[in-house]
DNA sequence: AAGATTAATGATAGTCATTCGCAAACAAAG
DNA sequence: CTTTGTTTGCGAATGACTATCATTAATCTT
């Protein structure tokens, strides 16, 4: 990579697409996420946006995702007990481990488990638009 | 039945098994939950509960479902952007569809789905202590 | 059954994440 | 480069939940 940046350009178009002004906060948000490998929190995300741009406030933060939310190109994850974490939705979908000692996050991917979500929802009427799966785990011994 | 409530006598025993009093609010509540059918928030609760006893306040619902939940009477949900919600144990399991349009709630059981969630999590070295699986749909055309 | 002990209650203040309101700053359009 | 409509930053407001503390009441002691 020739940058420190990942490049974010399809995702500054892609804002854009979906009728946002690109704004020096919001390609800071955007390099954020690129480069994030774990799930930050609004407070993370801010406090790594604030690097780029020192001045950025909580409230922008909050607004971006909420814009990156609506344009489909973030996750929000609401884990027990904890505030919302994000993540790019450019990566595959999987679900989500989580370590009760450690706090630590793995992710997992079953088709056979999203198959079989869709069958009972169909079953019962329904058609799942998104599903959360979280498995609150402990490392076995 | 013979009375207006379900029998509670098992949840009140159970309660002061787990070192706790048994008080007019205590019984309030778990009657409250005793009788609902649905999935009721703590704002909820409180107004039900003060049918039975009008002087309940609203920190004594959510301290009283703190200790039901330590005793493992009941569960807490947090469903995406609302408030928890809660149920009794002595349910069988289930997981959760809500339906996005409405904010109904339906329950369904998989025993594949376990099955399966248990056998990925042991193939990434975890025991699944709880897990939580909702499916957020829209009724189907 | 009366008093001692200790937990529970009600009212209220406090916390924390998130949202709102508004004037000033700025991106996009002409 | 001016106009128009967003977006920003700040602080105030909200909403769910927790903590505080004096008072009340459940359980224990005798």
């Amino acid at each position: 990579m020739n940058t420190p940046y990942r490049n974010t350009d399809q995702q500054v178009a892609a804002l854009q697409r979906a009728g946002f002004r690109i704004t020096a906060q919001r390609i800071a948000v955007l390099h954020v996420l690129a480069e994030a490998e774990d799930h930050p929190d609004v407070a993370e995300l801010h406090l790594r946006a604030k690097i780029a741009d020192p001045k950025i406030s909580i409230a922008t933060v909050y607004r971006t995702i909420a814009a990156l939310e609506q344009a489909g190109m973030v996750t929000r994850h609401s884990f027990e007990g904890a505030s919302a974490r994000f993540e790019r939705v450019d990566k595959l979908h999987h679900d989500h481990i989580i370590d009760l000692d450690s706090g630590q996050i793995v992710e997992f991917q079953s088709d056979r488990i999203e198959q079989l979500q869709a069958e009972i929802a169909a079953r019962l009427g329904y058609d799942v638009v998104h599903h959360r799966l979280e498995l609150y785990c402990r490392k076995r011994p």
